[in-house]
DNA sequence: AAAGGGCGTTAAGATTGTGTTAAGGTGTAA
DNA sequence: TTACACCTTAACACAATCTTAACGCCCTTT
């Protein structure tokens, strides 16, 4: 599963249907807007990790969503436009974008320069503080690895999984629903059995028998508090 | 002046005096290289900041320099080649390069992805080294050498590879599908069997019975410690 | 007080993932 | 051509993980 969010900024459908599509067969997962003012908004309430932009846009133009994203977001951008003069891929590079594809454009070049970006992505993701910490207990998602008073706690894949996710919503309640369909993707009608094993074995890991790290809400979910 | 070293790869003479021209007035610091050898070895000596290199090169191929390069830094590479398939972009991005312009090119496109690299290397320096060092391990990568307690071990190509990956990311866990991705480029179904069996005898040429350099994350992929 | 729902706990079985070995297959150099 | 190094694939044992079912507890409702 991929977890990287792209946002398609595209007003033609056929087009921005076989952006989409591509996307959603690689696994992307993405948003799409087809006015450049969406386009701006999304951004900023989303946080896509990289926006696939066409120029030719219905509202404002392209260059300018690239001038308007920039003043507050290095997030990766990539034209898609039909406008294959030398002079507007410059404009567009200069004022922020990051690549430059023109129409007609082979959706496998997409994946691969999308590609490029990732691997960009991995490698700078890891230079900030990828690290939770909460009371005794810490996660360090770059090694994969969780702390408990220092020393390496061993978590199974689901167990882990259900950890960062209750991590990431620290004081919130999560439903048995929303934690199950994030955990297993799948809403199994069984898994609810599993997540109360999941638990129990996570709080006896995490030596939470007094369940003060992670409560149980009684008919709604769980909750992990902030100590 | 800019401060930035361009490293221009290129064995037609034509194309590479129109290309350090163009960086000259442009003022960028450059070095050349007509033969693919000689590319690496001068990334390795002089470090430039960014890498244009032609792919269709006397001696060994394009795509192979760029691998070659990979192993260690994480240098921009833009391709300037005569290949226009999008089979020989994808591979080639795929492989590391950062972007891929064919031949003809305009030199102000040129420069403009000259500036869109520029910009994201003063948001990110990076570092490249050409020798790495873990315990007992030692990785000589101008050479392609590996030492364990000064002892040469023989390494065969992919577990070569492998070993470089690994140490390029000390601390991170690798899931299977990037290592595959990483080493083999095609994500081929099969390869989940070979990467096992590539783990076990570096494992074993590396003397880590005990796993303590490598460690294995069940259902995710691995990660090398640093010791 | 009894009944029942929701939850925690445990353990056994099923399932999946991994390490290891060895047998082919492929390509290359002598 | 053989010899050789290397890679892939299959097979299997073993280990880790997940699911499922059973049971007891607590709390609420009747």
């Amino acid at each position: 599963m991929n977890e990287y969010l792209v946002l398609v900024v595209e007003d033609d459908k056929p087009i921005r249907s076989l952006i989409t599509t591509t996307l959603k067969m690689n696994e992307y997962k993405y948003i799409t807007a087809s006015k450049g003012n969406e386009a701006i908004m999304l951004s900023a309430s989303h946080k896509p990790d990289i926006i696939i932009l066409d120029l030719g846009l219905p509202d404002i133009d392209g260059v300018e969503v690239i001038e308007q994203i920039r003043k507050w977001s290095d997030v990766p951008i990539i034209i898609v436009s039909a406008r294959s003069e030398d002079r507007d891929k410059i404009i567009a590079l200069d004022k922020g974008a990051d690549d430059y594809l023109t129409k007609p454009f082979s959706v496998d070049e997409l994946l691969a320069r999308l590609r490029v970006i990732q691997r960009r992505l991995m490698r700078t993701e890891n230079v900030s503080v990828t690290e939770y910490i909460n009371g005794k207990l810490r996660i360090d998602y770059v090694s994969g690895c969780v702390y408990l008073n220092d020393e390496e706690l061993h978590l199974t894949p689901i167990e882990y999984k259900l950890l960062c996710l209750l991590a990431k919503n620290v004081g919130k309640v999560l439903t048995h629903k929303y934690i199950i369909q994030s955990v297993w993707g799948t809403p199994d009608d069984n898994s609810e059995a599993s997540l109360r094993v999941f638990m129990a074995t996570l709080r006896k890991k995490l030596d939470d028998s007094d369940q003060a790290l992670i409560q149980t809400h009684i008919g709604i979910g769980y909750r992990m508090m902030r100590l």
